[in-house]
RNA sequence: GGGCCAUUAGCUCAAUGGUAGAGCAACUGACUCUUAAUCAGCAGGUUGUAGGUUCGAGUCCUACAUGGCUCACCA
C-alpha cells in the first residue's frame, strides 16, 4: 500500500508513540460514558467532580501553546475537551500536539466543567490513543461534497455529513416499523433461497452464477414470491419476507442492481384484502418514523392517509387519452386508436405491452398522491388470477406514489392448470425475444398442486418507500453501498479472474 | 446505449491559449479559556488517461475512463 505525503507523516506519528511505550492501536480502552451520557448527566457530575473515561474521534483540535482545546465526537454526540500542559503533564501534553491528528480515535479519563465561555467541556487528566488514522478527513468545513468519493468511501461521507448518518438511521427504523407491523398482524417472518435453480416471480433478466461441486448453474433470485406461496401451501398462512433481489438491469435513479424487497402472502385474503392492509401499513411506517402521514417531497405535499383511490387500469386510462382499452381489445385496434389521437407511443409486439406502454407514457407521471391502480390485463400477469366475470383481466394492483411504482399485489393464481398455460405463454413470449419472461418451474406447478388456499400476496420496494420518506430523489443515497463501475486501473486485472473448473465468473 | 456537463494539491475551489494559485489539512515556529482559534514561515501538482493541433495546452480537437444530469431500456 503507497502511502502519500500526509499519510506518511501520519505513519511517523505511528512510531513515535510507539517509542515511547504508547500503543497506537490498542485492543481495548476504557469508557464510562458515552458522549450523550456524560451530557445527561453533566451537571451531576460535574458538581460531584467525578471523573468519566470517554471514547471518540477527534473532529476538531486547536493547539494553544501550554493548553489545547478540541472536539471529541461519538455515535451519541460531540464533546469539547481542555488540556493543559500543567494538569496533564508535560510530556503527555507534548505527546497529545505532536502525535494527535484531526480524525484519530482517542480515549480520555477526566472531569466534567464549564469553560470560561460556558461550553459544557471534559477537563483532561489523562489520554491515551485507541486507534490512529493513517488517512485525513476532508476540509473540516466544507466536508465530502464530491458524489463519487461519497458513495466509494461512503465510511468518509456518514463520518463527516450528518444529514447522511441519519437518513441511514431513519432507513433502519422504517425497516423496523415494517417488521413491527407485519408481526403485529400475526405474519410470521421467513426466509428463503437467494439462489435459485429457476427464476421466476418477476418480470426481470437474472444474474447467473455456478456452483462448482454440484456442477449446476444458479441464478440470483429476481423475486422471492414463489417460495413464500410454497410455504402458504405448507400450511403457514401468513408469511413475509425482507431481503434483496437481484436484477441484471439497467442503473438510474430509480434502480439498483439489488435492492430489498418486503414481499408478504395471506392466505384466505385476496387484492382487495391486501389495499387495505398497505394503506395501513405505509400509514404506521410513516407515523413511526415521522410521526405524521402528510409529507413533503420535493416541494409537493404527499397525503399517505387511507383510503387511498382505486381506479382501474382501463379507466385510468380512459380519463387520460380517451381510449377505452376494453373496446380497443386487439392490437390493430388499439395501435389506430394512438393514431387517430396522435399519441407518443412506442411500437410493442403485443396488445398487453402497448397497454402498458400506454399507461407508462399518460398516466403514471399523473399519480402524485398515493393511488391504487386496479385490474391488470391477464397477459401482463401471469402469477395472478382472473377475475371471475371478465377472464382477460386479473386482480392486481399496484401502488403508485409521485409518479413511482412502489409496489405491486395480486390475488395469487392457484388454479395449476392455468399457472401452466401462463408459464407456456411465458415462454413462447420468451422464444419472440422477451428477455423478461418468467422460466416454466415445474417444482411450483407441483406445490400448486399439492392446493394453495385462495391467497393475497404483496411486494412493496422498501428503497422506495425509504426515497418517499427521506425526501431523496436517487436510489443511492438510501442505499449505504449502491452499485457502482469498477475504477478503470482494477479493471484489467478483475477480468483476469476465472474459476477452477473453467467457469468464468459473470461481470 | 444516446445527448449534454464535469474531472486541477488529501478536501473545497480559482486560473483570456503564455511561469498552475487560494482556503482548510500537513510541516516548522510563537501562543495556557479556544469556538471554522490566531500569527509568522515553509512545502505540496505527470491539471482523470492516451493521442493530436500549436512556437506554446489546465484551457482547443479526438478517443477512452469515471461520475453527474437527461432520454432510452428496465418494475
Amino acid at each position: 500500500m503507497e502511502l502519500n505525503d500526509l499519510q506518511q507523516a501520519r505513519a511517523q506519528k505511528l512510531e513515535q508513540l510507539r517509542a515511547v511505550g504508547h500503543d497506537p492501536f490498542p485492543p481495548r480502552v476504557k469508557r464510562s460514558h458515552t458522549i450523550a451520557a456524560l451530557r445527561d448527566r453533566f451537571s451531576t457530575l460535574e458538581a460531584e467532580h467525578t471523573t468519566v473515561e470517554i471514547v471518540g474521534r477527534l473532529m476538531l483540535r486547536r493547539p494553544t501553546g501550554g493548553s489545547t482545546f478540541a472536539q471529541l465526537v461519538d455515535e451519541t454526540g460531540r464533546i469539547q475537551l481542555f488540556l493543559s500542559k500543567k494538569d496533564v503533564g508535560p510530556a503527555a501534553y507534548k505527546l497529545f500536539v505532536d502525535t494527535t491528528d484531526l480524525g484519530d480515535i482517542i480515549a480520555v479519563e477526566g472531569y466534567p466543567f464549564h469553560t470560561k465561555t460556558g461550553e459544557a467541556t471534559l477537563f483532561v487528566q489523562h489520554w491515551q490513543m485507541a486507534a490512529k488514522a493513517l488517512t485525513p478527513l476532508p476540509d473540516k468545513h466544507a466536508g465530502l461534497q464530491d458524489t463519487e468519493a461519497r458513495l466509494r468511501r461512503r465510511y468518509v461521507d456518514l463520518l463527516v455529513n450528518d444529514d447522511v448518518r441519519e437518513r441511514f438511521r431513519l432507513r433502519a427504523q422504517i425497516v423496523k416499523a415494517f417488521r413491527d407491523y407485519l408481526d403485529g398482524q400475526g405474519f410470521v417472518e421467513v426466509e428463503t433461497p437467494m439462489l435459485h435453480p429457476v427464476y421466476g416471480g418477476a418480470a426481470a433478466r437474472p444474474f447467473l452464477t455456478h456452483h462448482n461441486q454440484l456442477h449446476q448453474d444458479l441464478y440470483l433470485r429476481i423475486a422471492s414470491e414463489l417460495y413464500l406461496k410454497r410455504l402458504i401451501v405448507g400450511g403457514f398462512e401468513r408469511v413475509y419476507e425482507i431481503g434483496k433481489d437481484f436484477r441484471n438491469e439497467g442503473v438510474d435513479r430509480s434502480h439498483n442492481t439489488e435492492f430489498t424487497m418486503m414481499e408478504c402472502y395471506q392466505a384466505f385474503a385476496d387484492y382487495h384484502d391486501m389495499m387495505r392492509l398497505t394503506e395501513e401499513m405505509i400509514t404506521y411506517v410513516a407515523r413511526q418514523v415521522l410521526g405524521t402521514t402528510t409529507i413533503e417531497y420535493a416541494g409537493e405535499v404527499v397525503k399517505l392517509d387511507a383510503p387511498w383511490p382505486r381506479i382501474t387500469m382501463r379507466d385510468a386510462i380512459d380519463e387520460s387519452t380517451g381510449i377505452d382499452i376494453k373496446m380497443a381489445a386487439t392490437l390493430e385496434q388499439l395501435t389506430s386508436e394512438i393514431r387517430a389521437r396522435h399519441l407518443h407511443v412506442d411500437t410493442k409486439p403485443t396488445w398487453a405491452k402497448l397497454v402498458d406502454e400506454l399507461f407508462s407514457e399518460y398516466v403514471q407521471p399523473r399519480l402524485q398522491q398515493p393511488t391504487f391502480i386496479i385490474d391488470y390485463p391477464q397477459p401482463l400477469s401471469p402469477l395472478a388470477k382472473r377475475i371471475a366475470s371478465d377472464p382477460d383481466y386479473v386482480e392486481r394492483f399496484e401502488i403508485f406514489v409521485l409518479g413511482s411504482e412502489l409496489g405491486n399485489a395480486f390475488s395469487e393464481l392457484n388454479d395449476p392448470l392455468d399457472q401452466e398455460q401462463r408459464f407456456l405463454e411465458q415462454g413462447r413470449d420468451y422464444a419472440a425475444g422477451d428477455d423478461d419472461a418468467m422460466q416454466m418451474d415445474v417444482d411450483y406447478l407441483q406445490a400448486l398442486m399439492t392446493g394453495l388456499p385462495p391467497t393475497g400476496g404483496l411486494g412493496i420496494g422498501i428503497d422506495r418507500v425509504v426515497m418517499l420518506l427521506t425526501n431523496q430523489s436517487t436510489i443511492r443515497e438510501v442505499i449505504l453501498f449502491p452499485h457502482l463501475r469498477r475504477l478503470s486501473d482494477t479493471q484489467s486485472e478483475a477480468t483476469e479472474v476465472e474459476q477452477t473448473d473453467g467457469e468464468i465468473i459473470d461481470h
